[in-house]
RNA sequence: GUGGUUAUAGCUCAGCAGGUUAGAGCAUCGGAUUGUGGUUCCGAAGGUCGUCGGUUCGAGCCCGAUUAGCCACCCCA
């Protein structure tokens, strides 16, 4: 029986666990320059706090957590019979794993109301889980970088996140396109092509715009029951490219109006400070999750064929289910594994020596092997990354071992050596060796470390 | 949940109209080389061709089922 582990989930190798702590270590870096705090919250959630918020379609992906114990004996009889596993699921699993860090952190905020001082800034960098077929660029197992604050209002926020984006794409040389857009904008939009109670069915259809052209939204509109006039009125709205057209356009719509009057403020603010990427407003830009209320974040890679590697927006009430009213927040997602992607894909990531071993010691016999360990210990204590290999056996052997591990230096110690008081420090990717004592080894290494 | 596609050595893949003993590269191990690796040369080991069934004198190849991976849709990071 080969090993294997689930679908939708991954090993990850030294080379790549580094490649993403390059990642991880440079969005938190940028949260914590932005006064964000960290938080962490359970892998798994009751699964009464994550049933209900995602949708039906999320409901399905949730991975439920089979009870311990004898589960059966308070399984829900009339389901088990009727096999409807939906209804019996509940009875048999009271814990889910976590969708998504926002929910758990809505759950945090209203139990932690009290000791929290608002506004509250934090960020959360940890793995989520969803029970959806995966493909390309789409896991199972996935870890997600949440920043969000929660109880301000204050569109300054929304100018923040965007800098945030910015900060960390750039400091990652990806270059991006940030987009923005607001729901209240295509509420707007709904009421000005009269369609208000259809509002879902339009974004949904107007989300997929990328990838399937005007001419598949139309059809997707249509085909959800959106009459032909208000497609059109709809079709046009979407052609607009700049905040004041749209509100020319929108002015018949007060949420519409006061969604355009929030851009203008949010670019008011980023007209201020300089950005490094491309920030637009884009109509187009719609984002199914249902919970966002005002402004909304997307993020694309440029030149990659890949979908969005971030997203967030504003929620007036997402503390509400959770018993808590009248808490806005907003925040944005970076999705580290499509970072990950495209950076692989475009060549990004620095060459990684320093993060591995800095030298590896060779020995012919034991008195070479224990010498060889002292000065080991000494180069480790001065924080050299240093290693000994674990037997002095035949020489060629243990350089093909240094050459494997990609250690940049060799320090062979024989018997002339030890007589001297030195060592041989050899550059494995020009050849070149030096004899030097043990001030120059610590010297040596220091420099070119 | 729907559709497509693939499954042969540890990895990446060949394979023929259905026909003896299923191949290559890389990786592994040994040797050329008992104080020097990454390049070279020689050799070895490694497989019930995903699983089960069917057609056939004969199946890695054809048919059916099943499992798993990948890709796309729904949805999403």
């Amino acid at each position: 029986m080969p090993p294997s582990i689930p679908k939708g989930t991954r090993d990850f190798t030294p080379e790549q666990v580094n490649r993403r702590n390059y990642i991880f270590d440079t969005i938190r870096k940028v949260f914590v320059a932005f006064g964000y705090q960290p938080i962490e919250t359970p892998a798994m959630e009751n699964l009464s706090t994550l049933t209900g918020k995602y949708g039906d379609e999320g409901d399905k992906l949730l991975f439920k957590i089979l009870n311990n114990g004898d589960f059966l004996d308070k399984a829900d009889a009339d389901a088990l019979a009727a096999r409807d596993s939906s209804r019996l699921a509940p009875s048999i699993a009271k814990r889910g794993l976590r969708y998504d860090l926002t929910v758990p952190f809505a759950r945090f905020v209203v139990m932690y109301q009290h000791e929290i001082t608002f506004p509250f800034k934090r960020y959360q960098i940890q793995p989520v889980w969803r029970a959806d077929r995966p493909q390309k660029g789409r896991y199972q197992e996935f870890y997600q970088c949440d920043v969000d604050v929660v109880g301000s209002d204050s569109l300054y926020y929304e100018a923040e996140l965007v800098q945030i984006y910015d900060s960390v794409f750039h400091k990652l040389g990806l270059p991006v396109a940030i987009k923005l857009n607001n729901r209240k904008v295509l509420s707007g939009i709904a009421e000005v092509a009269g369609i208000a109670d259809r509002f879902v069915e339009m974004t949904v259809a107007i989300d997929k715009l990328d990838k399937i052209g005007i001419e598949g939204v139309r059809t997707e509109m249509l085909g959800r029951g959106i009459d032909a006039t208000s497609v059109a009125i709809i079709e046009d709205i979407l052609q607009i490219t700049t905040i004041d057209a749209l509100k020319t356009r929108l002015a018949a719509s007060e949420t519409g109006a006061k969604g355009v009057e929030e851009l203008e403020t949010v670019f008011d603010y980023l007209s201020l400070a300089p950005v490094h990427n491309e920030v637009r407003f884009d109509v187009t830009l719609a984002r199914g999750l249902s919970y966002y209320t005002g402004c909304i974040f997307e993020v694309a890679a440029k030149g990659a064929q890949m979908g969005s590697i971030g997203g967030g927006g504003r929620y007036d009430n997402l503390t509400g289910v959770f018993g808590l009213k009248g808490v806005s927040g907003v925040g944005v997602s970076f999705g580290a594994e499509r970072i990950y992607d495209v950076m692989l894909e475009l060549g990004l990531f620095p060459d990684d020596a320093a993060a591995g071993l800095q030298v590896l010691f060779v020995a012919f016999d034991e008195a070479t092997h224990r010498y060889a360990f002292q000065a080991l210990s000494q180069l480790r204590a001065a924080g050299i990354n240093a290693d000994l290999y674990p037997k002095p056996v035949k020489l060629a052997k243990q350089m093909e071992y240094a050459n494997k591990r990609n250690v940049p230096y060799v320090v062979v110690v024989g018997s002339e050596e030890m007589a001297q008081g030195q060592y041989t420090l050899k550059n494995m990717q020009s050849g070149e060796q030096e004899r030097v004592d043990l001030a120059g080894l610590l010297h040596c290494l220091r420099e070119r470390g």
